[in-house]
DNA sequence: CTGTTAGCGCATTCAC
DNA sequence: GTGAATGCGCTAACAG
């Protein structure tokens, strides 16, 4: 029973059938007027209709559409977090090109925990997203990984798109950064200008996009003839505050004779160049320091942090054009990256 | 017709009516095992049942249900900018209260358009979402406010709960950021520690945030003894960009006297103090800055910023919970801010 | 071109 | 308790 009322007060929202009987048509125009793909339809009809489902302020039941036409328009993001700009910029670019593309998103937080992804996983997939990108690579040695790729795998058979940024791991499609050329690039600029002596703070052993630039860091290290010994491996959180306090326990263990500290990321370089500044030393003179991403704040920081870009927001419209069978992203190899030096690793010679 | 073979092609999702066969019950039964609000299937059956579904690779419909129960799980969530802290903070809180909740976000950026934004809400209207939460003022003389105003108030009407963050201008439920005080309080506090001589660099005309939070400074200096010159206060993009180029504008225009220069936003201090570096001064000791919000990065800047925190986090889960009805979200007045005194306003007596 | 009808996948009322 | 039947809002054949 609907409210016969003066409509103020609460009232279901209007839907086809009712914009059909207020234009005086069958369901069937009224939906033709609305959405038909191919329009034929009397352009009296539409008019009315139209004008009748602005009266009524209709608004399309999505969900119903979706039952309907067994697909939908929503796009399923997961990210470990959120308000860390190197996911942020990537959800952006995703958010901007599914709006291109008139579609959804629908956007989750995995807090870097696997379980929590494969459980989020699970429930997005009720969604029926037409495509699904997971952003942000796991560890290695990961127990819940089989479920993970049998999840996915169903959800890709059932029809569904996923892609992966920065993690092959998985058999599946995938937006790749070339993390270990990179590092091997910025490596060699480094040595290039001077620097002989490093060291490293990365994230926890096994994390996947940490690994691949260390790897690479110290390829081209062993290129170009700089030395990073083991010990100065420093592994902590993935995040800025792993790298404040990397850096203060490579500190504390006495200053020693490293030049220069590259963190894995751009967050960890940032929290370092803050835990030499904590330190009472001058970063850049003291210790140099570079990154890696090149997220929006390392241009504001001082020493201006030296480091890798990497174009983040560019990934994620390329991990949606992916998704969604496009063949230049198709064709295009790993995502091109760009060594920018700055302050934080002034010229030694 | 299903597929007979292996099961390694491609297959449509099984239904709850695949579920129900394979577990030899009704469609009722496989319903009331997998959700049933008031459970009362028999032990064994139920048994068969979530067996059944697990051996399917079952993922419920959403959209079905949706449709079915006439409500949906899911939180719209509209921001100004994905990539900007300020937002992608406020965003994390949303998500974290959802998940919480067991609800699934949509995410949607308006790019500062308030025609988009209009459009965008039309757009997730479709969705039924439970919640609509906007965050991010928009200009106070808008044409399209009327109807920003009317389609969230039809979207109330038909069940649905808004929630505005920092932006009143609508009568609707709003997570108040007291801007004003807290900008008041910055002055008093600035003045208290010797400062006399202020300047702004803030947003466009009429943006809502912007402006109070200038009106609130002002009130603050003239409360404590500091002076600001209507000339003195430059408009430009509310943005990293925008500070750095009003700080530009500002010095270019001669040093003046001014001692310290007040950005409406964190954003907007941390392109200022690049402003004046690139300029050849010292920020913080040729001219001091404070800003607004209390984003991570000012704690990582030099001089690190001193600033208005703001808890985006906790104002996003805020909002969810206001939205959903929960008491104390309702009885809870404006979000405390606080004054957070750093490097980049040294005192001066 | 238009209207009628049969689903889409699921929840739920109603008999059994 | 359980199953059959109805309906949610909409699309897509299917006939006229």
């Amino acid at each position: 029973m609907a409210e016969a009322g003066t409509g103020i007060s609460r009232s279901a929202p209007a839907t086809l059938h009712d914009v059909a009987r207020e234009a005086g048509v069958s369901l069937a125009t009224a939906s033709r007027s609305l959405n038909g793909s191919t329009r034929k339809v009397n352009e009296e009809y539409r008019k009315r209709v139209l004008e009748a489902a602005a009266r009524l302020d209709y608004s399309p039941n999505l969900s119903a559409q979706a039952v309907a036409r067994g697909t939908t328009t929503t796009v399923a993001l997961l990210v470990a977090d959120i308000a860390d700009p190197y996911f942020s910029s990537i959800a952006a670019g995703v958010v901007a090109e599914a709006d291109h593309e008139h579609l959804i998103v629908t956007m989750a937080a995995t807090e870097r925990d696997p379980e929590r992804e494969l459980e989020l996983v699970r429930t997005l997939r009720g969604q029926r997203p037409r495509v699904m990108i997971l952003a942000g690579s796991r560890p290695t040695a990961d127990p819940t990984e089989g479920a993970l790729g049998e999840e996915l795998r169903a959800y890709e058979r059932s029809g569904g798109r996923v892609v992966l940024i920065s993690r092959n791991e998985l058999d599946l499609r995938t937006v790749l950064v070339d993390n270990f050329a990179g590092a091997e690039a910025l490596a060699r600029e480094l040595v290039g200008i001077g620097y002989r002596k490093f060291a490293v703070i990365t994230g926890a052993e096994g994390l996947r996009t940490a690994a691949d630039r260390v790897e690479g860091f110290r390829a081209g290290l062993a290129a170009a003839g700089g030395t990073l010994d083991d010990d100065d491996v420093i592994r902590d959180a993935f995040t800025r505050d792993g790298g404040y306090d990397g850096m203060r326990r490579l500190l504390e263990r006495g200053p020693g004779d490293v030049e220069l500290v590259f963190a894995a990321n751009d967050v960890m370089g940032v929290g370092a160049l803050s835990a030499i500044r904590d330190a009472g030393l001058t970063p850049g003179t003291d210790v140099a320091v570079a990154g890696f991403d090149d997220i929006p704040t390392v241009r504001d920081v001082t020493p201006a942090l030296t480091t890798v870009r990497v174009p983040l927001e560019e990934i994620g419209r390329r991990a949606l054009r992916l998704a969604l069978g496009d063949a230049d992203a198709q064709a295009e190899g790993a995502v091109p990256t760009e060594v920018v030096l700055r302050e934080s690793t002034p010229g030694r010679k």
